[in-house]
DNA sequence: TAGATTGTTAATCGATTAACAATC
DNA sequence: TAGATTGTTAATCGATTAACAATC
């Protein structure tokens, strides 16, 4: 399968699309749509069709020359190339508010997420139930990783602890870690994190913000 | 000041890891460090000095050759250049369990971005108080947006409704919206978008999961 | 002075876009 | 056939990295 070892050495930039990619496919699905040429879907997405055939390139044959893209083909085909062609069973670490708001994200779930453990420390939180899930005991984390095959964890709790919390869980056996504290995890080979940095998102939005200020300001000075 | 003109174009890479350094110099400055060079910086966040030198740059003389940065200069400077030396009156639109999980988070004060008014449309969730602040009806909206001069706008509502209310929002004023829901907005030019999407977040983790588990599969086959 | 550092430009690298043959 | 489309390579563009003079 050298096919599976080439596709994963894939720009980030292009990994990003994909999901875009699918979000799309799926609404023109669930409208009935069975074509779609990389014209219009890179239209809907405002990017390049070239890139988008570019992207495709990279895991290659979703159609052939001359021939528009097969909505009921290539849905499966991007679940597969993501790798939620099977549901991932996902924990979410911390009970707090953020982790609360994602456990009862419904779409997790029917984004091939489903939540199989909550965790917590806090005595006051745990037996609570979000979603149909208990709140559990961080005690169990270990046992419930095991028992329910979980992958992928979602980590939201204070940035003090996330660095422990994470050793515990690379020792459970999870390779996927979606961190919402700010820190920097440290993490073995074969491990991936990915972090959610909500205040990096509204600085970059408080830079554009200021520059408009800016650029209103000189438009008013120059009248 | 053309330098305010220029320092606006500046390539997004490059907003991004503004924040990064701020966050650093700022643990810096807590534990005393008084200079900084960018070999120390750089590395601390895993990037080349040339790198934040090149990002400096942008903005111009924040130390002169031979001389290491001055923290005590460097985290005023940044905090001007991305817009936060004064406080940016914040708002929530939806306090559903993301609004409330965002509303709760203390570091966004800290940050800069004093939350001043959370809306949602629900008589069950108007009244309760989050953080001091009173959920309150929408139909007070524009009015508080005035009074309380805000700038920034959160928006945790349901994806259905988000364009509509944005509409409301950039009407009443707002130029910075951070947007939740998997909706691309449409806005007027002199309006800032940041649309953060979670569930692009974990599926770009899954496939990176998915590729460790290949290459994990293919060790054993060859074995 | 010698070693370290910044600001700044040039070289390299990678991602996006264009072009086009093959195909329908 | 003519027009539209994909897969694929080449050209362009932009971001990262290296290099180095000026300075401390």
């Amino acid at each position: 399968m050298v096919k599976n070892r080439k596709s994963c050495e894939v720009p980030d930039a292009t990994i990003h699309r994909l999901p875009l990619y699918l979000e799309k496919l799926k609404l023109l699905q669930a409208i009935g749509v069975e074509d779609v040429s990389s014209r219009q879907l890179a239209e809907s997405l405002d990017i390049k069709a070239s890139q988008l055939r570019h992207d495709f390139h990279y895991f290659g044959g979703f159609s052939r020359p001359g021939r528009p893209y097969q909505v009921a083909k290539l849905v499966p085909a991007l679940e597969q190339i993501i790798g939620i062609a099977e549901p991932v069973p996902t924990a979410i670490i911390g009970a707090g508010h953020l982790g609360q708001a994602l456990a009862n994200y419904q779409n997790l779930d029917v984004q091939g997420f489903p939540v199989r453990g909550i965790f917590d420390t806090n005595p006051k939180l745990i037996g609570l139930e979000m979603r149909g899930q208990p709140v559990r005991d961080m005690d169990e984390l270990e046992k419930v990783i095991k028992e329910e095959k979980i992958r992928i964890a979602i980590l939201t709790v204070p940035s003090t602890q996330a660095q422990v919390v994470a050793n515990r869980l690379v020792e459970a056996g999870i390779i996927g870690i979606f961190n919402f504290a700010p820190t920097d995890l440290k993490v073995p080979e074969g491990v991936a994190v990915r972090n959610e940095r909500l205040a990096v998102g509204i600085m970059s939005l408080s830079f554009k913000v200021k520059c408009i200020l800016q650029s209103q300001d000189e438009d008013i000075t120059e009248v």
